[in-house]
DNA sequence: TTCAAGTGTCTTGACATCAAGATATTCTCG
DNA sequence: CGAGAATATCTTGATGTCAAGACACTTGAA
């Protein structure tokens, strides 16, 4: 089946044939499909009243495991966005009751974000969610498929998660 | 070599052994390589005072060929946006002279977006810039490898791409 | 011990994006 | 032919994000 990358790379060929445009049949489909991603993710979840960048910060801090904290440079790295954009997060998290901050007792410049029990139950919820549909998407895949994808993307992602980007 | 997403699949079976997080293992990383891949764009366009909507919208007009004109509904398709965000790109555009707003002949509720004489170098030469850059993430992966993992995410892709979305 | 460099978080201001709905035109079919 | 449905674009208002830099605390080297 044809899609909107192989439009786009023969359109390329056609009008600039001295450039071999072959980088984009990977790159620019990774960028697609995460903008699709994104759009039925806002979908699925907007029917539980919760935003995408919402779940990304409830469970980093889910995943942590109990007590359910961590620092918000800890979060900058899983979630990539920028320090200012972590803090207004954490501001709108904290007026819904979902996290709150403590003060870092080994640490004085530094603040731990903690799940209280609501954001714990919010993200227990939303994960279940997300993994049907995300299941749904994956099903133009066999098993054997999905694993050899998860392979190639990770010595793309490695690079970019252990040198700091 | 491990990356974030191995991390965090790894939390999410310590915390959630009870749930099958393996579709986390290819679309998490579809995710966080886009985020890398939009920083990464972001800092190598910042050279030539180019934003990367920009130059989705500019390359979008260039490769569609002479006289290098779209309705603001073809870039929505190309671009994943909203109507009201082309709007606006096109608005900043127009001010930038890279664009001009032309009246569709056909179609009077329609409008045609077409690319100045300064627009179409621009894309060309950020095109060439961009590939360079590609290229080099690409480098960790055999040329055979790079076919896999491209027609593994068309197949991903094409249920969006085709049925609308 | 002290001070310069490093680190962690927050503040600020500009701006890009989205969802929802308004407006104008075209299409469809009775 | 005419009315309602469909389509194309734009408007509006709220909000999320980023880059840059400020501030407070910690670390390391002399």
């Amino acid at each position: 089946m044809e899609d909107e990358v192989d439009r786009l790379v023969a359109a390329w060929r056609r009008e600039r044939p001295d450039l071999d445009v072959e980088p984009l049949e990977v790159l620019s489909r990774v960028s697609r499909l995460a903008r699709h991603l994104d759009r039925a993710r806002r979908i699925a979840f907007s029917e539980h009243n919760l935003e995408p960048w919402e779940f990304d910060v409830l469970t980093s801090l889910r995943r942590a495991g109990a007590p359910y904290q961590l620092s918000p440079g800890q979060l900058l790295t899983q979630t990539l966005v920028t320090s200012g954009t972590m803090t207004n997060r954490i501001d709108r998290l904290t007026k819904k009751n979902l996290v709150e901050r403590l003060p870092d007792p080994s640490d004085r410049r530094g603040v731990l974000v903690r799940l209280t029990a609501e954001g714990r139950d919010k993200a227990d919820q939303s994960l279940a969610g997300l993994l049907a549909q995300e299941r749904a998407i994956l099903s133009e895949l066999s098993t054997q498929q999905r694993g050899e994808l998860a392979g190639l993307l990770r010595q793309l992602t490695a690079p970019f998660d252990n040198i700091p980007g």
